[in-house]
DNA sequence: CTAACTGCAAATTCTTTGCATTAGT
DNA sequence: ACTAATGCAAAGAATTTGCAGTTAG
């Protein structure tokens, strides 16, 4: 309850409800969960685990919910849908998606384990800018988010294959 | 038969004719096919795809068959997998992405288009060489390979969209 | 009240696995 | 011949759907 000093801004959380009450959708507690959830944490959640923390406090709500509830706010357009590749879908608050501007990410190979980038540098930025600007004109592609992946392995994976080498 | 001169390399045919003799792995026509395949098309294609087309030519070949073929590729370093998020995994040569160097894409996120991008600015892979430098020293990160993808809408979709909201 | 929401179980879709048979080398 | 490779059917895992019961407004 304290606060990680990450939790959503009350004016989204505003935002939100207008949304629902414009749109005639109500706010029940899986819904209201997962939102909470989502705004405490920095990670992308699949649904599992954002079931698996609803569930302490509320195990009668269901998986289905979930995928109900997610599906709605990507629809939305409150959260951002994330698939790396690990065969389950991740999830992650727009609001946080559009406060880090760039999302990168380094994806090992060996594990799948995900490293979330936030930092970056003023340089990548304006690249970045330009090649969405000649994308756009090139392709008549309006661009509305990025990603960039690196693959490659992480520290402990790289030394494990070492380990192997050698032995 | 005539060729779209996107072949795959004579070269790298037989390098990996090299790398199944010396490990006692056996040259089968499924294994052909879907080598042909991946080096007759410069998409991204799916095991239903791949499927599909040896179908043609060989409707004894099963789809389990596809995806042992494409994970011993994979395991092998002949072809890379990829997500898009559409839910199905998809393949491509790693040759021809290490051709492309920089490999990059255009994905519509109402129709799920994807265009792939091979052009590239020179100042665009000076930054992505720096950054990936940065990273593996920040994260320790190896770094193999990278994917930047735009998420967006493509002409046809935006245009859609535009025509709904004045009807 | 009453329509939106939910849980459950069944259905779907992609992918993997076990096993008897087939086929490269 | 020897064993890798295959096809089939069944199993798995993530996600979706149909439907009757529940609940927010």
């Amino acid at each position: 309850m304290g606060g990680k000093g990450n939790k959503m801004k009350k004016e989204n959380f505003k935002k939100v409800e207008k949304i629902f009450k414009s749109a005639g959708y109500r706010k029940t507690i899986a819904r209201k969960m997962v939102l909470n959830i989502l705004s405490r944490t920095k990670k992308h959640l699949s649904t599992q685990e954002i079931y698996q923390k609803i569930y302490k406090k509320y195990p009668s709500v269901g998986m289905t919910t979930i995928y109900r509830t997610l599906e709605l706010f990507t629809r939305l357009g409150i959260v951002s849908k994330y698939d790396f590749g690990d065969g389950r879908s991740r999830y992650e608050l727009k609001e946080k998606q559009e406060e880090k501007k760039h999302h990168h990410h380094l994806i090992c190979v060996q594990c799948n384990k995900v490293i979330d980038y936030t930092d970056f540098m003023d340089e990548e930025v304006k690249m970045i800018e330009k090649l969405e600007k000649a994308f756009s004109e090139k392709y008549k592609f309006e661009i509305k988010n990025h990603q960039i992946f690196f693959y490659g392995l992480c520290e402990k994976c790289r030394k494990n294959i070492e380990k192997k080498q050698k032995g």
